[in-house]
DNA sequence: ATGAAAGCGCTAACAT
DNA sequence: ATGTTAGCGCTTTCAT
């Protein structure tokens, strides 16, 4: 027994296709008695007209894609779920396009992009294959990109390099002078929070440490462990941390309390995005909140006037971060 | 400009569209020097086939839908993660269907499974509208449930009971008499690990303490928190805690810190999952594993038969769990 | 107000 | 080996 299609329900109510399909998308006006009829008969049978059929001849799908790293870290699953409710809300569903910082997946991600009919992107994460973005503008096709900026595409994100510098001057302030920095590498955000950090220490005149900024494969609390390991085996023992994401900083506290350094007693640690389990760690960390609700909303608006064929007032909308102070940082002992 | 379509190529090529699709799909026999051609024409125009298309007239998609609450937790991020990779290993691509526990959400979400193509279903959590499942098994759509099973679909997890009663077995082993349970409620595996704390407790013919079962609103660190405070206000203090979640676990331990409570020399916590932050908790987190890589292997290699026609070996894959013993629980004071 | 017919971009059965 | 034709399940002119 197949699924019920447009013409069951048509030949059961006597009428043609069109009726149906007319009814189904309430086009025009259709005699009221029979109109019934056929909504009674699409109840009865559970009918739900064809997503594909319908995007095939409508040149278009309602959805709007995300593209995403596969193991998409904590953040980016906050934002993920802001946008889905957000774009929910405007009649969109999304699907999920998960890239791998390679470039076969961008490929194939950019062939997904060719081949389905997706009204619209949104870029959490930055491919590196310029040609991605050039086929986008080239094409027209409508896409933002949030915590980033590329190629310049519309997109929405903090300004990351004074979120940094920020963060750093908490320390500073607080009385730390030998600041260190854990950071990961590939992506712009993460250019700018280490200019951030440099910047920070220069306006301060700190030169009796200098500077280290250690750099670790990934943004997960393990590579954090690693990088504050590395950090304890260096020369000058430092009395502040700056981690580029939240995960990191929770391994450096790890890290940390495994060498039985008290944070933040010994030594201050700061975080970056302020993801939802912060607030609960021990001790809680201080950190940059990212406004990731707002961010995703109003990723999804531009991209609803971009989809709409309207323009959006600014092409880069750059959004307020914030200082949350917490328990992870403290005056240098 | 417009997308370049298989006529596209079949006309700069000089052959039919026959032609050109029987090269894209590898079907049959064609000259080599056309062959050639055709493949190079596809390149330099960057033709991709449409998706919509193609789902269309081969009434399938090569795609198969995951159906997860739309705030996803930790953990179900990771089994995503593995269940995505496992897919693309297979060829086929992951779509993200969000319910939210609510009428509303599962009945656009069978929408879609009805108007979508999708060849396959992995539910990751479950649903309320019973009928959900009797459209599947109903319709014959092959689908899998994992971390639960529900109408006899069949399904990959672990024993939840057992390895609760391990959990609280752990903690009764080492002294513990008094041991509150902190849970959630409306899924079957919420149910089955209180199973098994009374069944723990039964077992070691605790009756001094009458067993606490407490009830928080959602599975997150914050939940945790006001669930760990209940607790608290309790006549009679407990001496450790099973917390559902690792999530939970952690806003347990943070609202232990809060009270100046210290973990483990105090009071025990154990969690549930072993989430890959766990392990790098303040203090490293005492928890049952599940086989998070295995699960999800399991079961798309379960669907994969199923979307061939072939059946499964067995309809319910029971995997086996195991106690993590970290820094959480210790004897009690 | 309603139906007939064309067509969306492909694949597959059927000819040749 | 290759082209012709008939759909897939809908929406949308265009007639009536």
């Amino acid at each position: 027994m197949n699924a019920v299609g447009i013409k069951d329900i048509a030949r059961q109510a006597g009428v043609s296709v069109s009726m149906v399909s007319r009814v189904i998308n309430g086009k025009s006006y259709v005699n009221e008695a029979k109109r019934e009829k056929i909504l009674r008969l699409i109840n009865e049978t559970g009918f739900v007209p064809s997503n594909t059929a319908r995007n095939m001849v409508m040149k278009r799908s309602f959805s709007i894609a995300i593209v995403l790293p596969d193991m998409f870290n904590i953040f980016q699953r906050q934002l993920v779920a802001v946008i889905e409710r957000q774009l929910d809300y405007f009649g969109y569903q999304l699907v999920f396009f998960m890239v791998n910082f390679d470039d076969a997946s961008e490929a194939e991600c950019l062939a997904r992009i060719k081949s389905e009919k997706i009204d619209g992107l949104i870029l959490i994460q930055e491919v590196r294959n310029i040609e991605f973005y050039e086929y986008l503008v080239q094409r027209n096709i409508p896409a933002v990109s949030v915590t980033f900026e590329r190629n310049g595409l519309p997109s929405v994100h903090v300004d990351d390099e004074s979120a940094a510098f920020e963060a750093v001057s908490h320390l500073i302030n607080l009385g730390h002078r030998s600041i260190a920095f854990i950071n990961s590498v590939g992506f712009s955000f993460t250019r700018h929070r280490e200019n951030g950090y440099y910047r920070a220490l220069a306006s301060a005149s700190i030169t009796l440490h200098e500077p280290v900024a250690i750099s670790v494969p990934q943004f997960t609390p393990e590579a954090g462990v690693y990088g504050m390991r590395g950090l304890l085996l260096s020369k000058h023992q430092h009395t502040a941390i700056f981690a580029a994401t939240d995960e990191l900083a929770f391994g450096a506290i790890r890290a940390l309390k495994d060498y039985g350094i008290s944070v933040p007693n010994e030594v201050s640690v700061i975080g970056f995005d302020d993801i939802d389990i912060s607030n609960f760690m021990v001790p809680r960390l201080t950190t940059i909140r990212q406004p990731i609700q707002e961010m995703g909303e109003r990723a999804v608006q531009m991209l609803n006037r971009l989809i709409s064929g309207k323009t959006v007032p600014k092409n880069k909308v750059l959004l307020e971060h914030r200082l949350i102070i917490r328990e992870s940082t403290a005056v240098p002992a």
